[in-house]
RNA sequence: GCGCUGGUAGCUCAAUGGAUAGAGCGUCGGCCUCCGGAGCCGAAGGUUGGAGGUUCGAAUCCUCUCCGGCGCGCCA
């Protein structure tokens, strides 16, 4: 099924074209001036411009080649040249049982799909995921379920931060603290592999942070570390040995998180997968003169006459011959192009990072690995606290990513009590919606901001069940489903929608605008997009359902029934929509 | 210093170059013999940081400027 607003475009457009105008000028939106009709276009303005004539004129010749257009009510002209559309009451009314009917919702799917690759969360190996990988996770998240529901053929990849300093700091904090393993000597073999690993999550924890500190002041250590880094990547065993402990230690902590947020992954790779790639890449790049030796280390050089800043080169291979991250993810690129080939890469990182995709993307149009134009940064601002500054624990710590959702959910589970809800469910539904209106409060906080603004973290106003959140929006399904269950227990069924309230109508075009909220989520990678087009219809809900009181001892048949199937149309496009921004609604709350 | 990014109601945030800049929270005033009122309706509240410019039309684009956040070769 096609929206309104298309559908009005495709009206328009051979009228503009007839005029010798371009018929992208025809493009028709939702009325700012509810009041003037349903539709507007804006064309004849720019259009009339072009040609040097009047607005008016033009919008009039435009409209009187749309007489006795079914679809249309009336038709104005209005200021300037706006044109006005208002739709005939059966146009609503075969677009709302469309709507209806439609599992998609009035969700069409791109005419072109495309390959995408979405790479996010970003965590790292040995190191718990902190409220920092909460924006990564939760947006890219969004967009690769955005974009599969426009029918993109969507590949996401966690990518792993498993191959840097950070494990050549690990290896040496190991060493310190047990010497003998065996995995030290220098004549290691797989033979002298040991089961149980040598540390807990907790120790990672520990050692981590211990090292990272210590390394800032300890210029030995820190080449300590550097030198077991570029053994562990020139193929040691012992080492190789150790990465495999702390990949394997660390997934379990990892795989917590992402089921409690209930994101997936078709693919776990990681920065070390990529290692047997690094060589021949090296090798290439310096054959074709687009890596030079620069103080020691290898670089690819990217900057450009024409750049406003100056942008590094990147450094392929450091003075201590070790891959750098912009190493791997040059090398990751090779191997998605091999195996995924997408025609669409997004990088969901922080902005923080756009100078290093930047040096990236050039070194792998430069070097032959992709283009440039595939590949895109998506960048997001940081989470703050309520003082403006990024959110720290109050000792100045940094908070885990899974003590905030546990907070979340005890939060929620508490205003469930409060509010008397929730109570006829079993005490393990109750933990179960408890996290699910948690997790919604946090992710809906997150993603109905623009995505490159920073936001206030503020636990008591996400989780209220009023107000713009996720639980409010969670509970107007739930409101919904407890409406739809009643009906059909009482045995009353649907009938074909008629659109006769001003709220109904409402209602109707808000939902009619689902599909283009979500193509325009996609387009600007922001799926805040689609949590202001949820939020908006759980609006209009609220008010259709307080006009329309007690569909359910409405007499007219015909009348109660299309209420009900407008409800469950609203209640399929909420579900849709908050399904999109990773959010499901319970059955109860 | 150079660059990126944000600055919109008291607070937190929206607004694909279009008409009268919208929500939530808070404040004030209404609506409960209610299908889940955690809701709905209304009011007050704005020189869109500031100054120029482009345009028929600017929160949006350009220039300058002020304030905040961030980045700028061997960490990721």
């Amino acid at each position: 099924m096609i929206d309104f607003a298309t559908q009005l475009t495709h009206l328009l457009g051979p009228q503009f074209s007839k005029e010798g105008l371009d018929p992208n000028l025809a493009e028709v939106r939702r009325s700012a001036r509810p009041d003037l009709g349903d539709f507007q276009c804006n064309g004849a303005l720019a259009g009339a411009k072009q040609k040097g004539e009047n607005p008016r004129a033009l919008a009039d010749r435009i409209l009187e080649a749309l007489r006795g257009e079914t679809m249309l009510r009336e038709t104005s002209v209005a200021g300037p040249g706006f044109i006005n559309l208002a739709l005939s009451e059966t146009a609503l009314a075969e677009q709302a049982n469309r709507l209806a009917s439609d599992p998609q919702s009035g969700l069409t799917p791109v005419p072109r799909p495309l390959r995408v690759l979405v790479d996010f969360a970003g965590p790292n190996v040995a190191k718990p995921m902190h409220v920092g990988h909460l924006r990564a996770t939760v947006i890219g998240d969004s967009l690769q379920r955005i974009g599969r529901a426009l029918g993109h053929h969507v590949t996401s990849d966690a990518h792993f931060g498993d191959w840097g300093l950070q494990i050549g700091l690990l290896i040496i904090s190991l060493e310190d603290e047990q010497p003998d393993l065996p995995y030290f000597k220098p004549d290691y073999n797989e033979s002298m592999w040991l089961e149980t690993p040598p540390v807990t999550m907790e120790d990672l924890d520990r050692m981590y942070p211990a090292a990272s500190a210590r390394m800032k002041e300890d210029e030995a250590y820190k080449e300590r570390a550097r030198k077991a880094t570029a053994e562990l990547q020139k193929g040691r065993p012992g080492y190789l040995a150790l990465h495999k402990h702390f990949w394997k230690v660390s997934q379990v902590a990892l795989e917590r998180e992402f089921t409690a947020l209930n994101i997936h992954f078709d693919l776990w790779k990681g920065e070390s997968d990529v290692n047997y790639l690094i060589q021949d890449l090296v090798k290439q790049c310096k054959e074709k003169g687009v890596a030079v030796p620069d103080q020691g280390a290898l670089v690819i050089q990217v900057a450009r006459p024409e750049d406003k800043k100056e942008v590094p080169p990147l450094l392929l291979v450091s003075s201590e011959g070790s891959a750098m991250y912009g190493t791997t993810d040059l090398a990751t690129i090779v191997e998605r192009e091999r195996e995924v080939r997408p025609e669409l890469y997004l990088y969901v990182v922080d902005q923080r990072q756009s100078l290093h995709f930047t040096q990236v993307f050039r070194a792998a149009e430069k070097a032959g690995v992709s283009e440039e134009s595939r590949l895109e940064h998506i960048g997001f601002g940081t989470m703050n606290g309520t003082d403006g500054k990024p959110f720290k624990t109050r000792s100045g710590g940094v908070i885990k990513l899974h003590d905030l959702i546990t907070s979340c959910t005890e939060r929620a589970m508490l205003k469930m009590q409060e509010g008397g809800y929730g109570q006829e469910l079993s005490d393990q539904d109750r933990q179960t919606t408890a996290r699910l209106v948690g997790t919604a409060a946090l992710k809906f906080a997150d993603l109905s901001n623009y995505r490159l603004t920073d936001y206030v973290f503020d636990l008591d106003r996400f989780t209220s069940f009023e107000g713009k959140t996720g639980p409010y929006l969670q509970f107007q399904g739930v409101r919904i489903k407890a409406l739809l269950r009643k009906a059909s227990e009482q045995g009353l069924s649907e009938a074909p929608i008629q659109v006769l309230l001003p709220e109904e109508k409402a209602l109707v075009l808000t939902l009619d605008g689902f599909n283009a909220a979500v193509h325009l989520a996609f387009e600007k990678r922001a799926p805040h997009f689609v949590a202001e087009h949820v939020y908006g219809l759980a609006q209009a809900f609220s008010t259709f359902y307080v006009a329309s009181p007690k569909i359910l001892d409405e007499k007219d048949e015909a009348v109660r029934g299309s209420r009900l199937r407008l409800a469950r149309a609203v209640l399929t496009q909420l579900e849709l929509g908050l399904g999109l921004l990773g959010i499901q609604i319970p059955e109860r709350m």
